[in-house]
DNA sequence: CCCAGAATACCGCGAACTGTGGAGGGATTG
DNA sequence: CAATCCCTCCACAGTTCGCGGTATTCTGGG
């Protein structure tokens, strides 16, 4: 019988079990093949201009690079890549990020395998797919406003136990500036503090440790 | 040919990819087994009582009880109950609330099957491991002081950006103790202020968003 | 060319937080 | 039983934070 045309999948993580696990599942199906594998950011790049695979499957922690980077990196090259970030959640700001930055859909590790699978065939036919659960992460907070640059910065130095007068001198603005900021901050983050602030925004993945 | 004695394995974790790839890992091994998987606590303690696995592989965090929790269960019913937890790092107060419950193992997710299956062959002779990795990072904070119950109740308020007044007003007790509390969990952690006290102990582990 | 948004800066004030010192009751453990 | 730890409470002083309002500069988009 003549071997139909298989999805040529490509997975990038740093977690062998799991690309184990992806590997046996998407090889499992009979439209699917895993050509190729990475653990990270220099190996998918090489990996992708070496196959060029149908879709890609990236983690978004990558130990070298960010995957959205990689991503980016790979979409440069080649601005057809389908590619799929798959990750444990880690909150709707790097959803939004990753989508964005031209990523086709979105998964879950904690979704059910079928899940999976047909994203990568939807992707593959071009279409994009996010999953309900994260649409709806993603709707309740996407009328809320983005951090700035500068407001993530200082945020992320609150994080670190500076005061606002050590954060002014960090950044050679005047402490009242570093108010401003903060209490832009709080406003769109809902924070009723600087320590809440932080909490929210390690939560939705604005800032990380 | 006769067939040798199996190490029967048991893997719990809500990840569906994640299980697959660990079961894909164990089957290959010639003297393992993987004889059931589980992905939440009641399912992990009602196969635990059909099946007796000889090792079982247990992620911390599960959708209805804590893996920890899990294994407290377990080795209630059955002390001689060898478990190894396996997940993605998360701070060590966790770990070592794991190794204290009696888990006779830590494997992260990021490991290379080789040091996985070589932990359960390691247990399952009765023995104890831990990657040196983690043993360094637990020396790390040996020597600090483990925060109280009520200590820990204070910080999860600060984080959800309580004012002292407010956690005093929650927990029926006066501002001036709040402070008391406040004052040892930033000693303890080593942090500057309230806000840096909640960053480390959700990196520690020590609190969960 | 004008407007919106971002970043910068200043002032003043009341509320909240941090640090220091002291002290007592209750539970646990050796 | 003594020692220890935890939780509780009080007072005071100094510092920091959060809020209100106002304003300038610069950049980019309509």
């Amino acid at each position: 019988m003549n071997e139909p045309e298989r999805i040529r999948v490509f997975s990038v993580d740093d977690h062998p079990l799991l690309r184990e696990g992806i590997a046996a599942i998407v090889n499992n199906q009979s439209d699917m093949l895993m050509v190729a594998q990475a653990a990270n950011s220099k190996e998918a790049i090489e990996q992708f201009r070496k196959h060029v695979p149908d879709v890609t499957l990236m983690d978004l922690r990558l130990p070298d690079m960010s995957g959205v980077d990689t991503m980016i990196a790979i979409r440069r090259e080649f601005p057809e890549a389908r590619i799929v970030m798959l990750t444990t959640f880690e909150g709707d700001v790097e959803v939004k990020h990753a989508l964005e930055a031209g990523a086709r859909g979105y998964v879950l590790k904690s979704m059910p395998p079928k899940d999976l699978v047909e994203v990568i065939r939807q992707v593959h036919l071009g279409k994009k797919r996010i999953p309900s659960q994260l649409a709806a992460q993603l709707a309740e907070h996407m009328s809320d406003e983005a951090l700035t640059d500068r407001e993530v910065e200082v945020l992320r130095r609150i994080s670190g136990g500076n005061r606002n007068r050590d954060i002014a001198d960090q950044l050679s603005i005047s402490e009242e500036t570093v108010k401003v900021h903060i209490k832009h901050i709080m406003e769109k983050l809902g924070a009723s503090d600087r320590t809440q602030a932080v909490a929210i925004g390690i939560r939705r993945g604005i800032i990380q440790l």
